[in-house]
DNA sequence: GCTTGACCTTCCAGCAGATGGAAGGTCCAT
DNA sequence: ATGGACCTTCCATCTGCTGGAAGGTCAAGC
């Protein structure tokens, strides 16, 4: 299997394929062309890093999750770990853009956003200590 | 006024500051001693600069408001259209976070968590294809 | 057998937005 | 004059790719 049937298959561009190789995720073997030879467990390990990454887990968590999928041995408590990790990530960064959201739609429903200067959008950014109503 | 003082006024680090004028965020004078040497106005630039910053706006976002705020002749239109494209970008980095967040929570609370190897978190990331029930 | 086009390869550069650290100059108080 | 807290520049690093150049390979069609 070439690359290019690996990239169709995962839905991973080729390029991040590559630099997944580069970065020790996976190890295909080569062919006698050079040409990348992806078997169905690298293809697995893809499918499974593309999965990882669109929940929004870093490379070095979905290198963990790999190594914990391998391990027959593992313990689901080390997942479980990893993911509640994550899950925290994913509500401080919630709670950080709920707050933006919050002050910016209200400074935007409060412009008039026509041909004249007067701007609460920029008063507000022009005085860091303003507390909206 | 050194670099340190603008820092500890703004909150912005030091190094922070000098990364902004190294894109031409700022352009202080100099001492003749080399230092950096801020005035009011290169202060308040950077305080609306850490304001922007902290409502999440891109650094060309905060180049054009700034302009903008710099503008006696702006009109309002132009800096609501900047705010809303952010907001926008902000609900669509809202909707996906959300959605990580939900699968994501789904899995971790069906997750034991102890030492056996049964895991359904690693189950769903091997099986892309996999619908939370 | 030759061309064409779709593959594949490596390598290097760049994106955002800083941040860390090394090596060295300056200023002020003791 | 010495120490420590400043300041300077420059270069490397982080995350996670992505783009492009320059070139090798393969299979189909003529």
């Amino acid at each position: 299997m070439n690359i290019g049937d690996v990239a169709s298959q995962t839905g991973l561009p080729a390029k991040t394929i590559r630099y997944y190789e580069d970065i020790g995720l996976v190890r295909p073997k080569r062919d006698g062309n050079g040409y990348r030879a992806f078997n169905s467990a690298e293809l697995h390990k893809l499918a499974f890093l593309a999965r990882s990454r669109s929940l929004g887990f870093t490379i070095e968590d979905c290198r963990a999750l790999l190594a914990l999928y391998e391990d027959r041995g593992r313990a689901s408590a080390d997942v479980k770990l990893v993911a509640h990790e994550h899950l925290a990530r994913i509500d401080r960064k919630l709670a950080e853009l709920e707050a933006m959201r919050s002050t910016l739609s209200y400074l935007v429903e409060k412009c008039h956003g026509d041909d004249r200067p007067d701007c609460p959008i920029l008063d507000d950014l022009a005085q860091p200590d303003a507390v909206p109503s």
